[in-house]
DNA sequence: TTGTAAGCGTTATCAG
DNA sequence: CTGATAACGCTTACAA
């Protein structure tokens, strides 16, 4: 076994090819100006030697390292793991390799990964955090470094952007709940720091309630199932509320307030409707199916890597996608 | 806005602050041997000039890149995110950097895979992927890069892994199952190519029931909720088959089954019981729960990482880690 | 404590 | 078509 310092050099192949190193270089690189004779050779000297190029002193040389920095928080969500499938697929079509930067909810710490991009040399990065700033994002581009960012409106020179939209189709069917005469209170679950998706959604939720004159309802609640669960079906069997249309964040949130009221002896849709405002497939699998507003996270994923592989060859020509949730209708709410 | 040329050097800031680019090295490898008044100036100039480390300079030169590899199929599921969700909080305490590797079901691409693990100059790797072989293992390691590989035996020198056992639970499953009076027809969903830790299942399955003399059933299914369900709502209400106690693979799997079972009128755990191997927190989100052979891939994730920062630091004493599984029983199986 | 200079493994520019 | 040789940005003996 070879040790560290072992590590096969294209000078060695160069020596043992009988060639320059320069030689090996362009055979490695499938330069066009090299005799079949000698790439042979050189071939199959690196075959021999086991020769694999080393990416870094590449990428010190070219100023490139096929990397892509991925800044997502750390958070185990589905939808996330959806975004990061989808960047995957396209990483590697494109023959990108992705580093992943996770952040958690302090700002010190994203800070602290901003610095680390720059230092880890990546070619590019697709940002999905609520906690950096344009000003971060600005700071990461300063360096040189195009970047697609998901959920934040700062497209520039080399920053594109991605655009979620469920303000138009939440407003549109908090419109229509009311007209075809919901008569349930609605109830909004404010997620303390669960980023900007979400308090877009509790603003729209609120403003149309007041366009309305409708009464309504904000309330905390805790960003998991367990604690959620416990606190709803404590609610649901204290009697203080026994009806009502929840809005919630995500899945598992939605299924902890339906699975609280069902365990309660409450009846979905009849006494308690849910709608989960981002849903993945466990939206259809569970039961009653959970009523969502829909954004295929793989197909961002990938978009966003689309979107920056163009920026990268500096053919991205529409800075800007957005995506418009659509409402699915399933069984955790009454279908007016 | 600089441009790629303009990057920062270490000399630059050495010409700046007047010092020499060693010292410069050494404030920001925090030597000790440096007077605090340079330190200070110097500190000051990278400030300025916003100065960031070449990373890949300084991997260059130290040969070590503070990266680690995480080789994973791209398959999207959740205890997969789980495990990776393990892996990137060790990663982060310890100031490693994730650099994902997804694999297909292509053999070919596993091999590109270890070729691009090379190139890329990481520090270790955390392997959780069935299309590789010992062999290739061995080769990585060859290029002197530790590994833990995740349900894999193949522990050596630089090499540790991480065992789950779910034969032994499962086998004291199936027969308590019978010994208690179980009478439904016992069936194995296989998954094609679904990995070594469903056929090890799957063999323990048929051995089981080999011993016993028990009569059992294998059946193909598609790795998909919605094939699945599809294909056991036709078997269901076809009338071929109304009862049984089916071991899946998944979650997913498993709510297929029992979804269809349910639409189809069927009631569980009275009519079809189900299995799921490898449980998530779905399992208990769903109803009826489903009961689960749990192993907690985030732990399993902590595990490797720590592991894998022992072997670098070559202090790894018990090179292999064993998981057992535990029976969760819940409300998709008869309590026995 | 600080500076000088030799690597680290490539690519790329020139000559030949 | 091929070979020297200077970068790329940093670390690290060794000297001063």
């Amino acid at each position: 076994m070879k040790n560290l310092k072992d590590r096969v050099t294209i000078y060695q192949v160069a020596q043992a090819a009988g060639v320059s190193l320069a030689t090996v270089s362009r055979v490695i690189n499938k330069a066009d100006s090299v005799t079949p004779a000698t790439r042979k050779k050189v071939e199959a000297t690196i075959q021999s030697l086991g020769y694999k190029p080393s990416g870094l002193a590449q990428a010190l040389a070219t100023n490139r390292t096929t990397n892509i920095g991925v800044i997502i928080p750390s958070a185990n969500y589905v939808y996330l793991s959806n975004l990061l499938a989808g960047i995957t697929e396209i990483a590697k079509e494109k023959n990108y390799v992705l580093t992943l930067f996770s952040t958690s909810h302090s700002r010190d710490e994203a800070l602290a990964m901003i610095e680390k991009i720059i230092t880890t040399h990546v070619d590019g990065v697709i940002v999905f955090d609520d906690q950096l700033s344009a000003d971060d994002i600005k700071k990461i581009s300063s360096y040189n470094v195009p970047a697609v960012v998901i959920d934040n409106k700062i497209s520039s020179d080399r920053v594109g952007d991605i655009l979620f939209s469920y303000d138009t189709v939440l407003r549109d069917q908090i419109i229509n709940y009311y007209e075809k005469g919901g008569e349930k209170p609605m109830v909004f679950l404010h997620v303390h720091n669960a980023g900007r998706l979400l308090s877009r959604c509790e603003k729209t939720f609120i403003k149309t309630h007041e366009e309305l004159g409708r009464p309504y309802k904000v309330i905390n609640c805790n960003d998991s199932y367990t604690r959620t669960y416990q606190d709803f079906r404590r609610m649901f069997t204290s009697g203080e509320e026994k009806t009502g249309y929840y809005i919630c964040y995500r899945d598992s949130i939605a299924c902890a307030v339906q699975n609280a009221a069902m365990d309660s002896g409450l009846v979905i849709p009849r006494d308690v409707e849910i709608l989960s405002l981002i849903g993945t497939k466990y939206a259809y699998i569970v039961r009653p199916t959970l009523t969502t507003m829909h954004i295929d996270m793989i197909e961002v994923g990938k978009r966003a890597m689309y979107m920056l592989t163009d920026l990268l060859n500096r053919e991205l020509v529409e800075k800007t996608t957005k995506f418009e949730a659509t409402f699915i209708q399933a069984e955790s709410t009454i279908k007016r």
